[in-house]
Formats: structure tokens, sequence, C-alpha cells
DNA sequence: CTACTGACGATCC
DNA sequence: GGGATCGCCAGTA
């Protein structure tokens, strides 16, 4: 390995913060990585929800990108899945787009604070 | 070690 | 507003 494992810290770091997003509510890829520090490394986060697939309890379906579409969603079984759990939870969507995506964005940086 | 890819983001045109 | 490019970090070939 030539990562010296750091991964490991940052990724359940990622999948608690997911964990911590309110029912109702949905963050984004660069949220997340900015409240872990790597501010700008949003595809790290992306590459940890692909990661989270192979966890469980992590809702990946409430964290998009940062335009409030359902980037993940082809990533689901079934693709649809991702939409109907956000529904489910009162998050309107509308064309693989969340409604009011800047109303219900859920920023970690202000929940957190550890 | 280099190159390409990936659930992204911001910038440039 | 939309397409294209670079940057970001890690993993795989």
């Amino acid at each position: 390995m030539t990562t010296r494992t750091t991964n490991k810290d940052i990724l359940e770091l990622i999948f608690e913060i997911v964990r911590m997003i309110p029912r109702g509510r949905v963050t984004s890829y660069g949220a997340i990585a900015a409240s872990i520090g790597l501010r700008s490394s949003a595809r790290f986060v992306g590459w940890a929800m692909h990661q989270a697939s192979h966890y469980k309890n992590v809702p990946a379906h409430r964290v998009v990108n940062s335009q409030g579409l359902l980037s993940g969603k082809h990533h689901f079984t079934p693709p649809e899945a991702m939409q109907q759990l956000l529904e489910a939870e009162g998050v309107a969507v509308s064309n693989d787009k969340v409604v009011n995506f800047k109303k219900l964005f859920w920023d970690p940086q202000a929940e957190i604070q550890l």
C-alpha cells in the first residue's frame, strides 16, 4: 500500500458525516469534502461514496452534487431507488434533481463542529 | 513511475 | 446557459 492508510480514517469520517444527515435533508460532495479539510477534492468523496455501497447504514442517496442533481443515482439498484428514497423522506425530486435543494441543503461544517 | 479513471467543483470561453 | 479544461485525491492497469 502506498497510501499509509490514512484514507480509512477519512473514509469513516465521511460515513459518519453522511449518517448525520437529517431525514429530509441533502448535502453535496464538495460540502463534505470541505468539512473534512479536503475542500476541493469532491472526487474523493465521490470515491468514498462508492465505497459506501460496500458499507451499511450509509445513506448515500442523501448526497448529491453541487447542482442538486442525483449524479449517483446510476449507481443505485435500481437507479430510481435514490429518488424513491429521497421522496420517501420528504425530499421532492424533479427530473433527477432535488427541488429546493438550496433550502434542503444541510451544511456539515455548521452542524458538526467537533 | 506514468497514465487513466471516477458518485465532483470551479473556472473559462 | 452549456461545453470544455484543469485541479483535486486515491485506486487500478
